[in-house]
RNA sequence: GCUGCUGUAGCUCAGUGGUAGAGCACUUCCUUGGUAAGGAAGAGGUCACGGGUUCAAGUCCCGUCAGCAGCUCCA
């Protein structure tokens, strides 16, 4: 006897076990052949899915409009595509094709390279096995059979998963289409025939269990959906995260530069950009004076004295710009008849002297503690700075602005008494908030890295590690937004909570982080002169709000869409003459604005007003000032929004005004909505 | 760092072995206009760089550098 209880409430009774499948076609013909898949008690099961006897169960069909089913079926194409590639290159070996966000991938091992050429051959005998309807059929085994069944199939990596990965599994299944039979946890689709639309999107390599130490596989990313409309509408939203991107939009801006010659992954900022970075950099400082913070300036290189003791050049040495070595030194091991590879050796033990250009600001703002005797009665104290450092990221892993090899952070070295420290991490976290708040940014998450605890590569005593994960728990809570906890993600010399957003192309960057640090304090035999007149060891807390201006900026951008509001656009106002007899009354006007503090050009050119308009549109630009015979007889302007259009003439001063009230309240208005195609009508990023 | 793809004018791109192209941008001239593209002419290239194959290389091969996608890493 199984009792079904379907989402409406209502039971069926059945005598014996029974499949969703069934009872979707007890409820009607219609639905039946509408199912796609099934949740039983909250699991997604296939059609198929055999509900004991003596059971009660509730249980939820889907069909094609439920997002469940896309799941289901998007891995249901994930084994049609693992299946026409096997029918086109006999011999691939298989590993994982889960579902991703947005679609599928499949890893396949085969000598032939995957490129884009091979897609729309696949594609092509994905539409045959489509066409041909064939049903996905689920073939429970134990362990044994399992393991014959993938040594016959001569899938590798099948048996290596089964025997070293699915260990606590006794019973596995797989499911078979045709002559493709694959390991597989399912559900799938009945039929190969609901996958409507599907499109391969791009191949890259990828590690077997991502282990850089295993063989590199080709993985396959795609896409699928039961209709074409919808694969149109995910391409339509690919193509114009693209045009989002702050790659594409920073060159189409103007806002910086990365050019070969100069280095990899080192940004020259043009004027433009570089204007929204000095007044992010104005409004932070603003905010940090006010919360008794003490700004500082230290070099851009210190000697590697001061990183040996800090622990990051031995710990650290590959991911650093080498060493500059002393020139007497460097004299030194020449006459010594020093190797290349005695130099390696000495440098990878630390033996050398010399400078490194500085990976951290911490180590110098220790220094500026040290520098003199410090009471109790000073603490907290709080340092900041906003230092450029440089580390050697990978190659591969460097692009735009968001993973560079130089970059300013908004740093601060807070040294404060172990009483002090929850309250010193709430107001940095406070910083925070406000730091996103003032760009309307907010759906980022929260994110504790804590330690794991298996692991040797932490520095400092786990008491102390307890304590600090402990502090950054409770102030975190104290922000009044989830958070998430996780091991391994700590640094190496303390936990941290970090603020992680996602950028157009959904994939995640840190940005502002708050970390603690019992350690640096005693490499350095920090101290001050407690109430008892002995010395104590003080904690040390890093902060940057922004993270790096470079990263920050490059997510900004894409989170604008490049349009900037007021008080950041690196252009705030550009004034068009409706001809050139008024050019001398347009830059008039320009003089006055820029004497109240704008930044504002003139667009003076023997070209028609709607060129003009349009190219200042392009450049999205918050305010054009139209100016005509009409506005100078009356010595007014006619104001142009960027989102609104012809918002009709007002003086000068009026215009001046509305102007400056907008830039001093850091006003985000809702985003352009021109026909640049620069935004994305995504409505989670509407601000 | 690894795998794959890519590198042609300021930008976006076409050009599959035989005399380097288009659109936009730029310069000049004409046009002087009322809220998203007026017209004409001109200038602009060591085809990323270095080797090789060939009578001949932007095109084929190798290497380097850089960009892109992903993986790995990220104090």
């Amino acid at each position: 006897m199984v009792t079904i209880t379907l989402p409406d409430g209502s039971t069926k009774e059945y005598d014996n076990e029974v499949t969703p499948a069934q009872v979707a076609k007890d409820i009607g013909p219609g639905l039946a052949k509408a199912a796609m898949a099934a949740e039983v008690d909250g699991q997604i099961v296939g059609l198929d899915y055999l509900i004991p006897d003596g059971n009660e169960a509730a249980l939820k069909l889907f069909t094609k409009k439920d997002p469940e089913a896309l799941g289901v079926m998007r891995h249901s194409a994930a084994h049609v595509m693992a299946r026409a590639i096997m029918k086109l290159f006999p011999g691939v070996q298989l590993a994982f094709g889960p579902t991703i966000d947005g679609g599928v991938y499949y890893d396949f091992d085969l000598d032939h390279k995957l490129s884009d050429e091979d897609f729309e051959m696949i594609e092509a005998e994905m539409k045959k096995i489509i066409k041909a309807d064939e049903p996905f059929e689920r073939i429970e085994a134990n362990r044994e059979e399992a393991l014959n069944i993938v040594s016959d199939l001569g899938q590798e990596y099948k048996v290596e998963h089964i025997r070293d990965g699915l260990t606590e599994h006794s019973q596995l299944s797989f499911y078979r289409q045709g002559e493709f039979i694959d390991l597989c946890r399912g559900p799938h689709i009945p039929s190969a025939g609901a996958i409507g639309a599907y499109k391969l999107l791009s191949v890259a390599g990828a590690y077997w269990k991502g282990d850089s130490d295993n063989r590199q596989l080709q993985r396959v990313y795609a896409t699928a959906f039961f209709d074409k409309a919808g694969l149109d509408e995910h391409l339509t939203k690919i193509d114009e995260a693209k045009r989002r991107d702050h790659r594409t939009l920073g060159r189409q801006l103007g806002l910086y530069h990365i050019d070969e010659m100069s280095g990899q992954g080192l940004i020259l900022w043009t004027p433009k950009g570089s204007v929204i970075r000095k007044k992010l950099q104005e409004f932070i400082e603003t905010r940090l004076e006010r919360q008794g913070y003490h700004q500082v300036f230290t070099p851009h290189i210190g000697k590697l004295d001061l990183y040996k003791t800090s622990g990051h050049f031995p710990y650290y040495q590959e991911s650093q710009y080498p060493a500059l070595i002393n020139r007497d030194y460097m004299q030194k091991l020449a006459d010594e008849d020093c190797s290349f590879s005695d130099l390696s050796d000495a440098m990878a033990e630390g033996e050398i002297e010399g400078y490194l250009l500085k990976p951290m600001n911490c180590p110098h703002h220790v220094k500026i503690y040290d520098s003199q005797q410090r009471s109790y009665r000073d603490l907290p104290i709080r340092l900041f700075e906003f230092g450029t450092v440089y580390r050697w990221e990978q190659s591969g892993e460097i692009g735009g602005l968001t993973r560079v090899r130089g970059f300013t952070q908004d740093d601060a070295h807070l040294f404060c008494t172990e009483d002090q420290l929850a309250d010193e991490l709430k107001g940095c976290l406070e910083l925070v908030k406000l730091v996103f708040a003032s760009v309307g940014m907010e759906d980022y998450s929260v994110r504790i890295g804590l330690r794991d605890k298996d692991s040797d590569k932490y520095v400092g005593d786990p008491q102390d590690w307890d304590k600090a994960e402990d502090a950054c728990r409770q102030a975190a809570t104290t922000l009044g937004k989830p958070f998430i906890e996780e091991e391994g993600e700590a640094a190496f010399y303390g936990p941290k909570i970090d603020f992680v957003v996602n950028d157009c192309l959904g994939r995640k960057w840190q940005l502002g982080t708050v970390q603690v640090d019992y350690n640096l304090p005693i490499r350095f035999d920090l101290s001050y002169i407690g109430a008892d007149n002995q010395p104590h060891r003080p904690v040390m807390i890093h902060r940057a709000p922004f993270g790096s201006m470079e990263r920050f900026i490059g997510v900004l951008i894409e989170h604008f869409a490049g349009a900037f509001p007021l008080w950041l656009a690196p252009e705030q106002a550009r004034v068009v003459v409706v001809s050139q007899k008024f050019e001398e009354y347009g830059r008039q006007v320009e003089a006055q604005l820029r004497e109240a503090g704008m930044r504002v050009s003139g667009d003076y050119r023997a070209e028609k007003i709607g060129a003009k308009i349009r190219d200042a549109q392009l450049e999205l630009i918050p305010y054009m000032l139209i100016v005509g015979g009409r506005e100078m007889e009356n010595g007014e302007v006619s104001i142009r929004d960027r989102i609104d259009g012809d918002l009709g003439a007002m003086s000068v001063a009026g215009a001046i005004a509305k102007f400056e009230d907008e830039i001093n309240n850091r006003v985000v208005r809702k985003t352009f909505s021109g026909s640049a195609g620069l935004v994305s009508r995504d409505a989670q990023n509407e601000y």
